[in-house]
DNA sequence: ACTATACGTTCCATATATAGGACGCTAGTG
DNA sequence: CACTAGCGTCCTATATATGGAACGTATAGT
């Protein structure tokens, strides 16, 4: 029974892409690679780490305690990789990122122009969309997604970045107008300003602190994909919105915005970083992942 | 050209052993792997790692930063099968750990006593010498070692785990009886206590913390291999004395002693921590050995 | 209830890595 | 100045791992 470091990689991506099949895909190697090396690994171990049906795949207790530390391993080699990547010779070449409006605004935006600043032969192409896209077919070699729960299986390699929080914010001004809000169903005597697309009236989700879900339905006043706009709106008075707590934290402090609803949350979501696959990635596309994966947390850290 | 984790676990080993025969005796395992291994990894890399003389083999800038890296995943894998080890049952068998009576007096003490404590079905033997015992024909499955300068080269596996500074100390009472204490040359006039084996006349070693180095003859007063007898003859005024910083620490908070030219070392000596092999290791030795890492360089952390 | 589908595992011819020794080289030794 | 011991690399029969398809099974849609 032999030691094997590979394992560990093998093991996590299963995990992390919640089966064989969908990790085969992403690493692009046969399925069977991967089950034996985690059936060795087990064996070794002697502890079963996932447990398996015919359908899917359930990550055992051990298996969880397991994948922290094998997860940190696998970071290790990420960091060790991207830093041989970086050595000396400056980086050159065209990375194509893709992310949506939001995130373009209010959590890259710094970060792509400081990877600019400091690999000025990278030239990075940045598609902003908050249509879904095939980012094979599109060319696109590293995509910021938010989303709430999960993201949908794809081929891609996704990594976790950060939590997001939808917040609910006005205006001190509009506050005032309002006789209350104090509790999910005064919002249905709100005008509400929405990001996205909607009709007339929505269904706005809350979900309490605590992990209480409900729905309020309330009337939509204004409704745009671009976040800026919407935020503009809240400030100029016109309604209450849901924004990410990132996007709402200047105005905040400036005394422009207010969080009501404390004790709410629209949605959770995250923020994911996806790539088409890890190996065979040029080192200056491998240097801009690992650049946002270490920036961006910062970006949108709470308070 | 395909990534292999395990080229790390590898390369690690070879900077460690200073070369490919030593790694591959310490871990046994044919030499021609490691060298196959290491350089697919440099080729992957496409950075020379290792210098090559037919002699022995040095590492480069490149080697050294990259080695950081690389050490650090495989603590983590170190770590990883620790833990799995642990895991629930409890864990039992015998461990042999060799070490020497300082270490076993001032830094040990408390970290087998923990230890069999949390695993009261794990037999610890501890035997305590000064004298360099040969590992493999004594049984020993753990040894700590204290090393000034570099440690001589073994087929074990041996990881480095503390500095320590052997630093002058005598009473506040002795202090008060000489003349001056400033300098090195000052201690020709010193009765002076010395770990060890020693003639009437010694030249102690000193190194200044700017690097300098030097040697003063002065009188022996005592000598002896255990240091708490030394350090108790420095409590009692009998000389001067050099000592592991973490030795005196606590009669310099009591104030029965003073440290005295705290601007010199007599030597900057490690702690390494040996074992035959890391394959095949049963999980209660892994898990002593994980433990003596964690703890032992709060044990002995300066200050 | 039925069926098509997608899952993880197993099988086996083939490709790849390995072990152990031979090789060429160099630093220390007499 | 020749020699030896010890180093890292290269070579090749053999052992091991691999990829792709076949397999058994459980789910989700009808």
């Amino acid at each position: 029974m032999s030691i094997d470091l590979n394992d560990y990689f093998y093991f996590v991506h299963v995990v992390e892409k919640k089966g064989y099949t969908a990790a085969a895909k992403a690493l692009d190697m046969p399925k069977s690679r991967l089950s034996r090396h985690v059936a060795q690994l087990e064996e070794r171990l002697g502890v079963r780490l996932l447990q398996r049906s015919s359908r899917n795949v359930a990550v055992t207790e051990e298996g969880k305690s397991f994948y922290q530390h094998a997860r940190k391993l696998v970071d290790q080699f990420e960091m060790a990789e991207a830093a041989m990547d970086n050595r000396g010779g400056s980086l050159s070449g065209k990375v194509v990122i893709s992310c949506s409006l939001g995130v373009a605004q209010f959590v890259l935006f710094d970060i792509v122009t400081d990877f600019a600043r400091l690999h000025p032969n990278v030239l990075i192409e940045q598609r902003v969309t908050n249509s879904m896209i095939d980012l094979i077919t599109e060319g696109v070699d590293i995509a910021i997604r938010g989303h709430s729960g999960e993201l949908p299986d794809s081929s891609l390699i996704q990594r976790f970045i950060a939590n997001v929080e939808w917040q609910f914010y006005c205006s001190p001004g509009y506050l005032e107008q309002l006789e209350q809000l104090q509790t999910p169903y005064d919002l249905a005597s709100c005008r509400f300003l929405k990001v996205g697309r909607a009709g007339a009236k929505e269904a706005i989700p809350l979900q309490h602190k605590d992990g209480l879900r409900t729905h309020q339905t309330t009337h939509i006043a204004l409704c745009s994909e671009d976040m800026s706009t919407i935020r503009q709106a809240a400030i100029d008075g016109l309604g209450v919105t849901a924004l990410p707590d990132y996007v709402c934290r200047a105005p905040v402090e400036a005394g422009q915005l207010v969080r009501v609803l404390p004790d709410w949350v629209s949605q959770y979501a995250s923020l994911s970083l996806l790539m088409p696959s890890r190996v065979g990635v040029p080192p200056h596309t491998k240097a801009l992942a690992e650049f946002i994966r270490e920036r961006l947390p910062l970006a949108v850290r709470p308070q």
